[in-house]
This record gives C-alpha cells, sequence and structure tokens, in this order.
DNA sequence: CTAGTGACCAAGG
DNA sequence: CCCTTGGCCACTA
C-alpha cells in the first residue's frame, strides 16, 4: 500500500495460476508487458514476503528448474509444496514441465 | 541523482 | 559443457 505498482501485478498473476500449474517468471513478465524483464518479476517475487497469497512456488524458471527454493524457509519446502498440488519434482527439476505449464498470454 | 543488486533469458566462445 | 556478456528495469541505500 505505499510503493508498490509493478509488485501488485505480479502478485495478482500468481494468485491466478491454477492450482496444480506452473508457470515462469519470463510469461509473467511478458504478460505484464516488460518482456525481457523476468528478473523484475523474480525479484517481486522476493518481496511476495509481504503478501500471503502469492504462490511464488508456483513460479519457476524457463527450465521448469526451482531456482527460488533458496528463498523458502527450508530446503524442500518449495518442492513439497508443488508436489502437494500433484507436480512431480526431481531434483529441483519439475517433471513434464511443459504440460503444466501455465501460459497467462493464453489463459487469459 | 548514482550505484549496486537481483528467484531471468538468450546468445556466444 | 561451462562461463561470460549483454539486456532489461524496479527497488534500496
Amino acid at each position: 500500500m505505499s510503493s508498490e505498482g509493478f509488485f501488485e501485478q505480479v502478485y495478482k498473476v500468481a494468485k491466478q495460476i491454477p492450482h496444480g500449474r506452473i508457470t515462469s517468471y519470463g510469461a509473467i513478465a511478458k504478460y505484464l508487458g516488460q518482456a525481457g524483464s523476468a528478473r523484475m518479476v523474480g525479484w517481486a517475487m522476493n518481496a511476495s514476503g509481504k503478501q500471503e497469497n502469492v504462490p511464488a512456488h508456483r513460479v519457476v524458471n524457463r527450465n521448469g528448474l526451482l531456482t527460488g527454493k533458496h528463498h523458502f524457509e527450508g530446503t524442500n519446502l518449495m518442492q513439497q509444496l508443488l508436489e502437494s498440488e500433484g507436480i512431480e519434482i526431481i531434483e529441483n527439476q519439475i517433471q513434464n514441465f511443459e504440460a503444466l505449464f501455465w501460459d497467462p498470454m493464453k489463459e487469459l
């Protein structure tokens, strides 16, 4: 409620991610019109701690790799959350990533 | 205003 | 296959 503009948009999209699905930073960035600035999306996720309903665990890099898992509490928290939604993960790598991929540009 | 940083992406050596 | 470089832009000190 102060300096929140870009972040708010990211949170909004993240909350729209269907259960059991995932997306990438670049996809969100592109949807927000900041294509190429996927970093900002990740940065927003970093601040996602301010929000509560922001499933940052549903957002991974372009390779389907849980790059941001290090920012979560535990070491396997992110993976557990995803597995809890029916997503299979091996070595921080999402299996069947393409099938589980959720593109905001396509779905929205 | 300046400088530093960052959970990315893509290309090149 | 691994590392470096460039780009891009918002946030913080």
